[in-house]
DNA sequence: CGTTCTGTTGATCGAACTCAACTAGTGTGG
DNA sequence: CCACACTAGTTGAGTTCGATCAACAGAACG
């Protein structure tokens, strides 16, 4: 059984007590489903609620005046999405969906009553926020100081990586679910260079393709081209367990 | 009197009470002075410490394996520098000085303290992290999308708006304290071409350069120029205000 | 007073972009 | 049921932006 909530992502890291998780249970009062290309908010709308993913996939983006689109950050099961609401009444980026998928959502208000029934709860999640921080000064760093090669083979293996944290059955070989142009959007490149670095990335035996699905064949010298670092290993929650 | 305390700047979007206001001022208990190119920590470390920048300026920076350098952040006065220790128990940046600085230092447990004793302090600090995390969204699109012009015009209008707000007398002309190198490992340039563009948008009157000073002559131009966004405008905490 | 650091400029190179053409799959509506 | 449109992927040719290499000037510094 796949964990993709929340709560599993939280427990591998923390003990949760019995109250905490009931009150996670409870949080996400309500749920809202978004189809594959649908807008779940869109940049600079008044956006007053926080999102967990439940299923599916969805991606943040910004888009430029010039019309070029950035693509932030990948979202799957069990993130939250938009914690920018903490500090804006406006959203900072688009969120939409990559595949079919559903939401949970509640307010600032539930959150209010997170920090003040379960204090430690609350900065659990705060604390886990700081992975996807992490994982954003790893884009910067790919997207500024590394070839088109590498940053191509740091999606496939992020990709890979997280879904596998979900699912440790997750096969070798699987699709991507992102057409090369949202690859490109990520990573800063044309559709068309994407192509041709996925090419090439064959060509040398780190990956296969078939019918849509990618295999990475040589996992050790890809996390070598791409530079890439789980964000997900290393995290250390375990002060919070310590008597507050 | 420039304001360049953390509690100045939480202060700018939620009305504090006495007992946070005390709280805050007996946070920091230890001071740590850095000089100019010293760091106040690497990546890897083991650290179990926040830092609040007093005086001076940090950058946050990864070290690539062919040993190219991406900096992150630029961190100022009132900026919390090491959130990343909430989940990780090892630094995953290297912080160091721009210039000669100090920063207050205070452990987990103080952190832990905070949300005990005061938890809508604990969730502003939270909160208010999010506009760093903005910044970082607008650094990827930055990177990914946008042209070496508008990239180098970019940090120069940050650097201005960030000690504009700790100062609002912050002159027009300024030394921006930073290499044509330093530049370039922020915006993923090299530094030959950083000049070039700093001479290019000398040449289109976009700014001037004398003596190491900076001048932005013609700053909408500029915002237009670079895709530029102040993230501290919008911030809205009010929620925090009300009845928990 | 050499040495190192930072800035400046020119010449050349190369990675990634642009434009264009073509294929294959997938609807979809007449 | 098929013609048509539309999307995603692929490949080639030519262009451009920014990198690399190199040389030099001025400031800072021990």
């Amino acid at each position: 059984m796949p964990s993709n909530s929340f709560a599993d992502r939280l427990g591998e890291h923390v003990v949760l007590t019995e109250g905490e998780r009931t009150a996670l249970q409870l949080l996400d009062d309500r749920e809202r489903a978004v189809r594959r290309g649908g807008a779940l908010c869109r940049e600079n709308d008044a956006v007053a609620d926080f999102f967990i993913l439940k299923r599916g996939m969805l991606m943040s983006f910004v888009i430029l005046n010039d019309g070029s689109r950035q693509i932030l950050r990948f979202i799957l099961p069990g993130d939250i999405v938009s914690l920018s609401t903490l500090a804006y009444a406006r959203a900072t980026e688009t969120i939409s969906a990559l595949a079919d998928s559903v939401v949970g959502m509640f307010d600032r208000s539930a959150m209010a009553r997170v920090l003040r029934d379960h204090p430690r709860l609350y900065a659990a999640m705060m604390a886990l926020d700081q992975v996807t921080r992490a994982a954003l000064s790893d884009r910067v760093a790919s997207l500024g100081r590394t070839s088109a090669r590498a940053r191509v083979a740091s999606v496939l293996l992020e990709i890979r990586d997280r879904m596998r944290r979900l699912d440790p059955a997750f096969p070798t070989s699987f699709a991507l679910g992102l057409t090369q142009e949202e690859i490109g959007d990520a990573t800063g490149l044309t559709a068309v260079h994407v192509n041709r670095m996925l090419r090439q990335l064959e060509d040398e035996r780190l990956i296969a393709r078939a019918g849509g699905c990618v295999t990475l064949i040589d996992e050790a010298r890809l996390v070598r081209a791409a530079h890439y670092v789980d964000r997900m290993t290393g995290v250390d929650l375990s002060w919070l367990s310590s008597p507050s």
